[in-house]
DNA sequence: CGCTATTGACCACAACTGTAGTCAAAAGGT
DNA sequence: ACCTTTTGACTACAGTTGTGGTCAATAGCG
């Protein structure tokens, strides 16, 4: 299962990993500001993420509710994953070094993964 | 010009960011084995890219060779970078941090980044 | 010199995406 | 008990992407 979810469809996503369990009309309040889609299309959206399985419906009386059936986080690891393997020879360290390039860590990250780093060697 | 690169021409924008310069039939060389593409399918990519201003075409007698207009590193930016506003709220941290624990970084990998940390701190 | 193979131009076509419309059932207001 | 609104089901439709075919010019082989 690959799983595919497109770019308008993480939208929804996002929303829902914020508040698992809110129906079509909570989700479309929640992207008002974000994105300038009509009730519809955020229905459409819906339906196929439920299609690939990656939400699932609740009913609730007249309507649905929508639940992730997959985490963020694995979402998130997922994707780092197939980035580096994609266009950094599968090595993290390059692409880090990209991203201190690209936008400048700050001293923040910089301590943070200082830290990160530190409990990984132990 | 947000030139989208799409998975399959990326294939193509890698074999050229290695040797620049080369015609269609080289391409389909360099490919052999790593996709299975008719050299069809090749030369669709190849146009698209061209039509997109991702290559560029250099003469050479009866055919052309192709020349990256994007550099490979100003790509991985691009790409590091949106990752990162898209799924991690724009901080490179949480990224290498899920890095860290999809796949384990090696002892490589934790003293290239310290290194890389050391000199940014300077 | 004629034939086959290469090459670019153009075309095809289904699946996927973004964006939304229509329709009918149900639910709540008055 | 109606009318309006909400909601889900189904449909639409153009643009993008993956994958490759046709055609005509050309260029090297024999």
């Amino acid at each position: 299962m690959s799983l595919q979810i497109t770019p308008a469809e993480l939208e929804i996503m996002k929303v829902l990993w914020k508040r698992p369990r809110i129906g079509a009309s909570e989700i479309v309040d929640a992207l008002d500001g974000e994105q300038d889609w009509s009730p519809r299309t955020v229905k459409t959206l819906l339906s196929r993420l439920v299609e690939k399985g990656a939400l699932e419906t609740i009913a609730d009386g007249r309507r649905y509710l929508y639940r992730p059936l997959i985490a963020k986080r694995d979402y998130q690891k997922k994707e780092a994953g197939q980035l580096i393997d994609k266009l950094f020879g599968g090595r993290a360290a390059p692409l880090v070094a990209q991203l201190a390039d690209a936008r400048g860590l700050s001293t923040d990250d910089i301590e943070e993964l200082e830290a990160l780093l530190g409990r990984l060697k132990q």
